[in-house]
RNA sequence: GCUCAAGUGGCGGAAUUGGUAGACGCGCUGGAUUCAAAAUCCAGUUUCUUCGGAAGUGUGGGUUCGAUUCCCACCUUGAGUACCA
């Protein structure tokens, strides 16, 4: 019988399926393990090769757990809302629901005959509002709520209304916006509702606020941070420009400590949490501030410039300070003789746009305001300038300039031909500024003179508190996110608008669905495209939406007409997996006490600044409401590394339309041009009349070959994209080797975590070790398995690969187990075994890997149920290391023999190194030698 | 610039409490089978070699009986970040 992948595969894909096989119980007497893939985001160019690589190691790990006795949740779903489908409906009229359903539709016909071991009975898609219903539900539960610095967590807003009854503002300690004016009890009560609502809104964890956005004119929409790559828009490449507008935002800043602590907790990779961290920014330094010496402008009033600082122990060396052009006392302390030149270096600096202020580092511009500060130690006038090397966003938008100490004042103070006092001892600073805090002595500083910056930066602080000018302070580079989308394709808030102020929708009436549209595009008066919708009023007498002209603004409100981002359906879908189909609430408390959280998350590290970072900030706010029993939502989390295309070009002389072969150029000049891979051979050679058919623009091309008549191309590693013509599809590799190749090849095609190049040739290994692993099983007579007893050798290899596996997997390395079973099976076939209680257990440990071809030869054995209820087979160390067992040498004793070793040592090895120790004991005078190294054939050292 | 990761045959890659470098696969070479091809099987495949050996894991040092592995400096590549005070 031959192996006849495409007949078992599509049999036992059948079986799966009807047989539920893979469904997750929420409850079990087993212990409970949950396996995450991020869920795909559904385009319509479908997978391709690169696609399942984490899926696949994600399945044969959740595979593995349930050998191991777990009771296993594997779910998938579909993160569904997003901007193609909204794109692909401006350009055709086409609902971006009918789209995306479409997409689905191949997306699991792909995932299909992939032979994932999927519970696809929890499926969920982020753009269904039986979903996108607990989406808003969240959001209206962050609204609810506001952060307390005191007690460190997120509580009811109702809390914060009982305090102000009770007390007024004056002893909160909250995350809140920087505007908050104080106001006590009696106060609070006399304030308007409306008062009192723009109030709380500046407290809630979701607010509006006009802030300044990046808007990307060509999408018609704002990004976040994140979502914005040198200055350009990561999807499509559109610039981005400023714009202040009124917007949902996030208070995740309020848990920036706690995400950062939070990192020590969690088994994630390394670069990611740098990543993280990085994105969070912490640094502590001081707030200092400096009062402006009154100038005939001023005189009137009194300003103070607050600083920020992570060295306040330079503070003796600061000569001038900056302020960033859009600092608000710019205007006010400018004086007469500087204003022109104040304005017009303003007025400059805001029409360059973010991009050209970043590409521009290096011109140093900047002027002086006129005014003077007063140093709150020496009480010497310090010049103020303004610069756009300090940006208004971060800090106070304004800093203490110390030249001699940070390169970006040197060179500004140098430029401009400012003081730049030296406060160092035994530095020069004739050349450049000296940046090295650790190694820095301060001197001409006063009281702190000859203190390292540990103790000057402690006494500073100390002294600038006790003259009420300064205290110690951490900054964050953590903004709030923005949350408003200008698109159709998004879930909608639940919000209406009374006389402008924002109402919360009660959970009762929620989903709040998203309205029919004409157009998908932005209204001609410039609204986001919801404004589109003419049945979109909330009649909050009926709690229901009606149509616009019923609008009164007395029980009819309009709705809110921006959508939420990408990032808020992806927030919390793990967690709905463990309940999805729950109407009444998000999940149930058993469900989430059962399953916790996520045990094994496997994604891109793409998302490490986005997705990964707002799912754990939402994480820690339904920990806070009490909902989930752990803070962080995935425990351990692998990134694997991205498969490229290995695109081809084909070289032609630049302006002509001729090409030249790869090897003949010399000094020409050439344009490569991407060349479909699939018209390439292995050889690197060029199908010339495939090429000619394929673009009618090159169908009269000439060809300069090589003397043996080939053309060659070159070959070059990229992110695999329909654009360079570098796609493979699952779908042909399938149909060709078999899913059970296509998931052992992308396993064995290098290290889960890194990113490698796809190439097709090599798949004949892996196929023909499958080949070999059925004739192991089935000869041209049939079933040739045999009750005969296991040989030693049979044992032997059997017991090796087991304790091999074990430890790969352990440490995912998928490829090197991929290794161990070729190893395996070439040894069994050279041992011509046949033997049951071999060739069974073995299927087992096969079987995560290449799950359809270990059924059918389970079955074949004559077992009626899946292999997936097999239990792991129990490793037994005694096959591997009987020949040591009758000498004194313990394995983890001072005589070390690897298990790799001890398996190939005779016994003459054995003798040789019992001796050599013994005798070596006896030079050390009875202590015991370190080491000793045995191989076979030889005993390599002894150390002593 | 800063931070992090990585450099091993023709190629993908194995080997880490320091102990046989190149497992396994691709490719290549030779052979068997075949009218032939595909498929399959067997043998070989780091380099040099006077066939005894010698050299060898980006480069140069160091520690060690012993270094792909640890330390220092440098080079190259990739990723992230970018005036964060």
């Amino acid at each position: 019988m031959k192996y006849n992948f495409n007949e078992i595969e599509a049999k036992w894909q059948k079986i799966w399926a009807d047989r539920q096989t893979f469904k997750a119980k929420n409850n079990s007497d087993k212990p409970k393990y949950y396996v995450l893939d991020m869920f795909p985001y559904p385009s319509g160019a479908g997978l391709h090769v690169g696609h399942p690589l984490g899926y696949i190691a994600s399945d044969i790990y959740a595979r593995y757990k349930r050998h191991k006795g777990f009771n296993v949740l594997h779910p998938q779903g579909y993160d569904s809302f997003g901007l193609p489908a909204e794109q692909y409906a401006i350009q055709t009229g086409q609902h971006p629901a009918l789209t995306t359903e479409d997409n689905i539709k191949t997306y699991r016909r792909q995932l299909d005959q992939i032979g994932f071991s999927f519970d696809w009975s929890r499926e969920v898609r982020t753009s269904d509002p039986k979903y996108y219903k607990w989406t808003q539900w969240i959001f209206s539960l962050l609204f609810e709520s506001w952060y307390n610095e005191d007690t460190d967590r997120a509580e009811d807003i109702k809390d914060l209304i009982a305090i102000f009854q009770a007390e007024g503002n004056g002893k909160v300690d909250a995350a809140c916006d920087d505007d908050i004016e104080h106001f006590t009890a009696e106060e609070w009560a006399a304030f308007s509702s409306e008062k009192q609502q723009k109030i709380l809104l500046k407290y809630r964890l979701t607010y509006l606020a006009e802030t300044e956005v990046n808007w990307v004119p060509a999408l018609g929409t704002v990004l976040a941070n994140d979502e914005i790559v040198n200055g350009v828009s990561e999807r499509g490449g559109h610039p981005v420009v400023k714009k202040k507008m009124t917007q949902w935002s996030m208070r995740i800043s309020a848990y920036a400590e706690r995400l950062l602590q939070g990192l020590e907790t969690i088994d994630w990779p390394d670069p990611l949490k740098e990543m993280q961290r990085n994105w969070i920014g912490k640094s502590v330094g001081a707030s200092v501030s400096f009062n402006v010496i009154p100038t005939e402008q001023s005189d009137e009033e009194s300003y103070k410039i607050e600083v920020f600082t992570t060295r306040p122990d330079t503070i003796f060396g600061a000569s001038y300070m900056t302020l960033a052009p859009e600092h608000e006392l710019v205007e006010k302390i400018t004086t007469a003789e500087q204003k022109e030149a104040v304005d017009a270096y303003v007025e400059a600096t805001s029409k360059r746009s973010e991009r050209d202020r970043m590409a521009d580092v290096k011109t140093i511009t900047g002027v002086f305001t006129g005014a003077y500060a007063e140093h709150p130690f020496t009480k010497n006038p310090i010049p103020v300038w303004i610069g756009d090397y300090v940006l208004a966003g971060y800090g106070t938008g304004a800093v203490m300039s110390v030249p001699c100490g940070d390169d970006r004042d040197y060179a500004f103070a140098k430029h401009f031909g400012i003081d730049i006092p030296n406060i160092f001892e035994g530095v020069d600073i004739s050349e450049e500024a000296f940046a090295d805090k650790d190694n820095a002595i301060i001197a001409n500083s006063d009281f702190i003179d000859g203190m390292n910056y540990k103790k000057a930066t402690k006494r500073i602080i100390f002294e600038l508190e006790q003259m009420g000018q300064g205290e110690g302070k951490t900054n964050y580079r953590l903004r709030d996110a923005v949350f408003s989308r200008q698109r159709y394709w998004g879930e909608p808030f639940p919000v209406y608008y009374k006389n402008g102020l924002p109402q919360i929708i009660d959970l009762k009436y929620l989903p709040l669905q998203l309205p029919e549209v004409e157009k998908y595009l932005p209204t001609e008066t410039g609204e986001p495209p919801l404004g589109n919708a003419t049945v979109w009023a909330w009649d909050s007498k009926s709690n229901e939406v009606v149509d616009n002209e019923k609008i009164d603004n007395k029980t009819v409100f309009p709705l809110e007409l921006n959508t939420m981002p990408g990032w808020a359906g992806s927030s919390q879908y793990f967690n709905r997996y463990m309940d999805p189909h729950n109407d009444d609430e998000i999940f149930s408390k058993e469900a989430i006490d059962y399953w916790e959280q996520v045990d094994l998350y496997i994604g891109g590290s793409e998302h490490a600044t986005g997705h990964l970072l707002y799912a754990r900030f939402w994480q820690k706010f339904m920990f806070d409401k009490g909902l989930v029993p752990h803070d962080e939502f995935a425990k351990k989390l692998i990134n694997q590394g991205m498969i490229l295309g290995t695109s081809a070009f084909a070289y032609r002389k630049e302006g002509e339309n001729t090409f030249i072969s790869k090897a003949l150029i010399e000094n020409e000049t050439i344009q490569p041009i991407h060349a479909d891979v699939s018209l390439v051979n292995a050889s690197d050679e060029l199908d010339i009349e495939g090429f000619k058919k394929w673009r009618p623009e090159f169908a009269e091309a000439e060809f300069i070959c090589e003397a043996d008549g080939s053309f060659k191309v070159h070959r070059e590693a990229e992110k695999m994209s329909k654009s360079k013509y570098n796609v493979v599809n699952p779908d042909d590799i399938i149909e060709r080797y078999g899913a059970d190749s296509l998931r052992l090849y992308e396993m064995f095609l290098g290290p889960l975590e890194q990113y490698k190049p796809w190439n097709t040739a090599g798949i004949t290994g892996v196929h023909s070790f499958l080949k070999k692993l059925w004739k192991l099983y089935y000869d041209d007579n049939g079933l040739k398995v045999s009750e005969d007893e296991p040989t030693k050798d049979n044992l032997k290899t059997l017991h090796k690969t087991i304790k091999k596996f074990e430890e790969d997997i352990d440490d995912f390395s998928f490829n090197t187990s991929v290794s161990t079973f070729m190893i395996a099976v070439n040894e069994f076939t050279a041992q011509k075994c046949s033997s049951k209680a071999i060739l069974e257990p073995f299927l087992i440990l096969i079987s995560p890997y290449a799950p359809h071809i270990a059924e059918e030869l389970w079955e074949s054995l004559g077992h009626s149920t899946s292999i997936s209820e097999a239990d792991f087979p129990v490793f037994d160390e005694s096959y591997l290391v009987e020949s040591t067992k009758n000498y004194p040498i313990s394995f983890n004793g001072k005589m070390r023999f690897t298990m790799e070793l001890a398996l190939d040592l005779s016994k003459e090895d054995i003798e040789a190194a019992v001796l050599a120790h013994e005798k070596t004991k006896e030079q050390l005078q009875g202590r015991e030698p370190k080491k000793v190294i045995v191989v076979p054939g030889k005993i390599v050292n002894i150390v002593g």
